[in-house]
DNA sequence: CTTTAAAGTTAGCCGAGGCTAACTCGTTTC
DNA sequence: GAAACGAGTTAGCCTCGGCTAACTTTAAAG
């Protein structure tokens, strides 16, 4: 099965995480707010879908097409956070939008939108 | 209970086919695409919190609290359209970002590029 | 060594929101 | 007036993705 919103904001945090240490399943629930067998159950999917890899002491950590995808909304973030902000947004409900929308921006949206951001800054 | 995405995109549909004729279950189905059950469950919560009117024949109207729901979503389609579209996305794929986008929008954002939008029309 | 605490899992509940199958009901058509 | 069709409803299934309660397992602390 294709990856689900859900499934795109558990790598987007692993990620996030991942540059803080070394990430747990526990990690993740503080993170997210989100209970210890949701967390779980989240971690075994992923893992069963080839997108993480979970080590005998609990680590996690992305695989290639996991950090990809990882990525992906990470970048979205980023990039809808920044035009946002620069329309007049505050960072908080920037941030907070940005989180929503970041899975549903396409390929050519959000090409348009960084090429548009890299004109302005220039 | 509040109003769920689903919820808005039946209203914001509603509105839609409101401008082409009466409106009945069955039109939404078409428009929608989706099951005659699906629809008939969702006018029924529709109606029983006050967002829509149906009589005795089947024709469905918004009532002023859905209507405000569906054209503040659709508000939200046409001005994501407009910013995508201005940003250089094709017509097509601005509608289906936005289709997904306009539910995920603070009032503040919305503000904010509407601003723009008007500032960059003058 | 035993107790305790932290991390993770298992079992199972729930609501949201799609679906199909099968029914009802009213109108049209022969 | 009987058959057929169109619109809507009822019953019930499924997946997704939260949740709690309760268990296991491992490691730390006394």
């Amino acid at each position: 099965m294709s990856i689900q919103e859900s499934g795109e904001m558990y790598l987007e945090s692993i990620l996030v995480l991942s540059g803080k240490g070394a990430v747990r399943s526990i990690d993740i629930c503080e993170y997210m707010n989100y209970s210890k067998p949701s967390v779980s159950r989240a971690v075994g999917i992923l893992k069963k879908d080839g997108y993480i890899t979970v080590d005998k002491s609990g680590y996690i950590e992305l695989t290639s097409s996991g950090h990809e995808i990882a990525q992906k909304i990470y970048d979205r973030h980023k990039l809808i956070t920044d035009l946002l902000e620069m329309l007049g947004v505050d960072k908080e409900t920037a941030s907070e939008d940005a989180c929503k929308i970041e899975h549903h921006l396409s390929d050519k949206s959000f090409e348009a939108i960084k090429k548009h951001i890299e004109n302005y800054k220039k």
